[in-house]
DNA sequence: AGCACGCCGACT
DNA sequence: GTCGGCGTGCTC
């Protein structure tokens, strides 16, 4: 199999019989490429080439080729396109002779756990004796943010070490895992190996061969650490499970959450999710008896969850032109007058989303996608958010030729930082937002500003939402509790609670008790009365009862066609194709053709299709099908996204 | 993926 | 008359 867009396998002929997963140098054209080898048959109408040669580096187990092929059939990408997911040729090289020394994640698990309370000794006891079975299962830990589910799950992470297993823990974000980092090293006396895109090429082969050969007890990654070649993994977590970053959204487009089960059944080992805010997906397989449950109901060390209060901007609003509802700016006074510190949510980039002329109602948007640019006073430029286009702000409009006559409409975090500017003149303000603080070196410089209580007012956006632990931040205000509520996407209600929830979670919590505010104009919303209640489990149970009837997922399943071409005509023509071709029959239904939310896209066209089908029926096979029916121009592209997430 | 081939426009 | 732009096709 070679690591490319190829879903069949080539032969070569070798002097002596080579297994499954044993990786080969073998010539391609007029090239060398490596490739592993696959079980199989042989092509016996081609003429086989030799292979050239056996690579040194141990061949990947037969549960990662297995993987391989099952991610490939589930997502209906081809075998290579998966296999590049696992392997980077360059990456494969020997390590050179004097090679600079890293840290593998090997780990002391002899280290005392932690003091626990006895709602974690008994979650941790139970975790534990799941890796001892050493058998495939799933453990769903749900848990309060600052419930201490990472030191929970952490006693698990030990036992798999004691008994010489590797363990693999996905995060959404490795941005945000510094804080994580800390506390493995905490208990386990070294860090564990890291797995991201911004590793130097010499680090990741060094931790791919320590991998490799079993030399890396523990990888901390994000999705991609998915595909790597453990010979003895014995448990996978994956943390913040309920993330949508989990799921890859171009190219091979998986759920890291979901094949990491997948993964852990082909490894015999456990799987374990973990979050304060389940998705509805896996907290309904808990209540259907596919996956094991652990509560951690009670906050450890002492702080209890913050207040929640809802302001209603329709009978608080802020003064004209501005974000901040009077109540909103009373609390952030209190709450600096007794030396505390305040967060403001919004999850907007930039200075205002959309910039518009007053004198003829232009708006400014992109040439490439359906998207207005949004002003970034920090770059002094105008940005689309979806291809990265920018321009500057124009002092004339293009439509009506007036002077300086752009107005900005609605706020984001800059914009927000210039009115409590404005409104708190003597008080230090930071923006974190992920255009303004670059990497994690930027963002643990941030942190250490906040917990040197340096600034006094934090506005952010989502990477403000998790992971962070300040110490004296007791009031965070949500500016616009309604904002991913528009827009009907099947998720918008329950990945707006998650991320409040999430956000909500960073206020008090030491000693000093937290406050959290929700601007919105409509209060009783069930998403906004979910949040103020604290009953999230009464939240999933009233999205399964809107989801179940119409066999939404997850009590159904869903794929989409996403088809996108330069030409307009030919997207809605091949469109109207598929559509003619679309499967038929009880229990399956298609919706569309339509534009897609975001119609145009880097300059391409885009219509959605969507098979939703009754839990039984697999979609792929239909798929499969339906896709050989008819034929596709070469200026069109065709994307399958099984169990999609964004509908954009 | 990468490399060759092939068909058009621009320059010496 | 030749260089080179990148669409198209092929690789066991």
């Amino acid at each position: 199999m070679l690591p490319y867009k190829f879903d069949a396998a080539f032969t070569y002929e070798a002097e002596t019989p080579l297994p499954p997963g044993t990786l080969v140098r073998v010539p391609l054209g007029k090239r060398m490429v490596v490739g592993a080898v696959w079980d199989d048959a042989p092509d016996e109408t081609v003429k086989a080439k030799p292979v050239a040669a056996v690579l040194e580096f141990p061949p990947f187990p037969e549960s990662l080729t297995r993987f391989i092929t099952w991610v490939a059939a589930y997502t209906l990408a081809r075998r290579g396109d998966v296999l590049a997911l696992a392997l980077k040729e360059p990456l494969l090289a020997p390590p050179p002779k004097r090679a600079k020394r890293f840290e593998f994640g090997g780990a002391n698990p002899g280290l005392p756990g932690p003091g626990l309370s006895p709602a974690q000794t008994s979650a941790a006891t139970a975790l534990r004796a799941e890796v001892a079975a050493e058998a495939f299962s799933v453990t769903l830990l749900d848990g309060v943010t600052g419930s201490g589910k990472t030191e929970v799950y952490l006693e698990a992470v030990a036992e798999a070490l004691r008994r010489g297993r590797q363990v693999l823990v996905l995060l959404p974000e490795i941005a945000l895992s510094i804080q994580f980092l800390q506390r493995f090293a905490a208990r386990f006396g070294a860090p564990p190996a890291v797995w991201h895109s911004g590793l130097t090429p010499a680090q990741r082969r060094e931790t791919l061969r320590a991998v490799a050969e079993g030399r890396a007890d523990v990888v901390v990654g994000a999705r991609s650490a998915l595909f790597l070649p453990f010979p003895q993994l014995g448990l996978i977590v994956v943390d913040e499970e309920h993330e949508s970053a989990f799921k890859q959204e171009d190219g091979v487009m998986y759920n890291a959450r979901d094949m990491a089960v997948v993964r852990a059944k082909f490894c015999t080992c456990p799987a374990m999710l973990v979050s304060a805010t389940p998705s509805l997906e896996t907290a309904e397989n808990a209540a259907a008896g596919r996956y094991k449950k652990l509560d951690l109901p009670a906050r450890h060390g002492g702080a209890s969850m913050p207040e929640m209060q809802a302001i209603d901007l329709r009978a608080s609003p802020p003064e004209r032109g501005k974000f901040l509802s009077p109540k909103l700016v009373t609390a952030m006074q209190e709450t600096l007058a007794r030396g505390e510190q305040a967060m403001l949510f919004l999850n907007r980039r930039g200075y205002a989303p959309l910039t518009l002329c007053r004198r003829c109602g232009h708006r400014i948007s992109c040439p490439h996608c359906a998207a207005w640019l949004v002003e970034h006073r920090s770059h002094a430029r105008l940005i689309c958010h979806h291809c990265g286009h920018t321009a500057a702000k124009p002092s004339q409009c293009p439509a009506c030729a007036a002077e300086h006559s752009f107005v900005p409409i609605g706020p984001g975090v800059e914009r927000i930082a210039e009115e409590v500017a404005e409104t708190f003149p003597d008080v230090e303000a930071l923006v974190m937002a992920s255009d303004i603080i670059a990497g994690p070196a930027q963002a643990q410089e941030a942190a250490g500003r906040i917990e040197r209580r340096e600034v006094g007012i934090i506005i952010g956006t989502q990477m403000v939402a998790k992971g962070w632990h300040f110490p004296h931040l007791t009031l965070v205000g949500v500016v616009d509790a309604d904002l991913g509520l528009a827009g009907g996407d099947l998720r918008a209600g329950e990945h707006t609670v998650q991320m409040l929830h999430q956000v909500a979670g960073r206020a008090g919590r030491a000693e000093a008790p937290g406050r959290v505010l929700l601007q919105s104009f409509a209060p009783e919303h069930p998403v906004i009365q979910a949040l103020l209640s604290g009953d999230l489990p009464e939240f999933l149970r009233q999205e399964a009862a809107l989801r179940q009837p119409g066999h939404w997922p997850p009590f159904g399943r869903l794929a989409a066609l996403i088809i996108s071409a330069a030409d307009e005509r030919l997207a809605d023509q091949v469109a109207r194709e598929l559509a003619r071709h679309a499967p038929r029959g009880e229990g399956v239904e298609v919706l569309g053709p339509a534009p897609a939310p975001i119609a145009l896209l880097r300059g391409k066209f885009r219509r959605r299709l969507l098979l939703k089908t009754v839990r039984a029926i697999a979609v792929q096979p239909m798929l499969r099908d339906w896709l050989a029916r008819v034929d596709i121009p070469r200026q069109v592209k065709l994307e399958v996204d099984v169990d999609p997430v964004s509908f954009m």
